[in-house]
DNA sequence: TTGCTCCTCACGTCACGTGAGGTGGC
DNA sequence: TTGCTCCTCACGTCACGTGAGGTGGC
């Protein structure tokens, strides 16, 4: 808002040593014009001057928060829509993020769990029992599976954001927990899976 | 193991409707190197045997479980070391993704909740709001953040299967979860953040 | 004079998506 | 003869990483 006349700059390999972000990140950053260096030395260095820092200092915070560069450069610019639009979005995605890393965790420890008790598990035997695991979903078509997601993305676009944060962290810390009778029911189909000797 | 005299074969575009896998993965697999057709026709069109579609399935398998193509073929190929190993890793990377994921979910509500008060929030609350938020987690140097991850790392590689799985359940359901406490102690912190009119 | 930091190309990454332009089979 | 499926290039994606070869400042 206000312009404090601090003639100080910075030089790409300060800022980097600063925040973490290497020289080549700010390299790029200029190229795509997301952060231009307000002044260049006489050798042609870039200078960032004390505005061009606070900028990073947004522009991380923006990315920590999984928005891309184009995403960072729109809300910097003020042009995007509701700001709160563009988070509901970001929260919906990390959900389904979770929720598909916690599906797919039950599953690895799945197999671990069975792989542990054989003595010297081969790759092919590995190979076998995860296709098993996954046959389950396969026998879904892909249609069936996009009417799915489709359905419930337009479930989820009607509900308020009071509603949809409490569904959405229901459903995450549903997918994340490994009960133990979940462990027990895999423990059980192992049997079924492994190759009856004799 | 035995070869089932089948001759039947399938074409791309069959093999990607039944599978859900596009023709142009296909294309790709093939090169790679990860699944070449059998045979082809006189048109010089692949022609995929049953054993091929067989080793799709596993590709497929493989994939649904967070494997690169190149570890895919690895696995397949029957080269790499102790596939527990393996899995191992890709469970740890899991539950990276499943905490991360959980903190990011936490901070997006936190900032949503904040802003679901204010009438109009203009782009700018939003990123001050943001930036705000992530500085705490700045106090800390890059330098610092890697010494914790490789020291958490070092921990993790040590322990057994079973204390690793027991321990990144854990993990997993606490990042993953949203208690009222922390979403109080956020509406609180927000009445700090928020500009003094007056 | 020697390091150190800086500079600008420019190719590589990963798993395909997306045309472009053309040919064979029912 | 008309669609449909198939073919092979070949560039684009996203956010940089990683040299290559060269120049200015302390």
């Amino acid at each position: 808002v206000n312009a404090s006349a601090d003639g100080r700059t910075w030089r790409v390999g300060e800022l980097a040593e600063q925040t973490g972000i290497t020289v080549r990140a700010l390299h790029h950053y200029h190229e795509i014009g997301l952060l231009v260096p307000s002044a260049r030395s006489g050798a042609g260095h870039r200078l960032y001057t004390s505005q061009d820092v606070r900028r990073l200092h947004r522009i991380r915070a923006l990315r920590g928060f999984g928005l891309s560069l184009a995403g960072i450069g729109d809300v910097l610019a003020g042009t995007g829509a509701d700001p709160r639009e563009l988070l509901r979005r970001q929260l919906a995605q990390v959900d389904e993020r979770i929720e598909a890393a916690g599906l797919l965790r039950r599953a690895v420890a799945g197999v671990l769990a069975a792989l542990d008790d054989r003595a010297q598990p081969s790759a092919e035997e590995l190979v076998e029992l995860i296709e098993v695991m996954t046959t389950v979903e396969h026998t879904l078509t892909p249609q069936q599976i996009e009417e799915m997601s489709a359905r419930r993305r337009e479930l989820t676009e009607q509900l308020d954001p009071g509603e949809l944060a409490e569904m959405s962290a229901r459903r995450a810390a549903l997918a994340a927990r490994l009960t133990p009778a979940e462990l027990a029911a895999m423990s059980a189909r192992r049997a079924a899976l492994m190759p009856h000797d004799g």
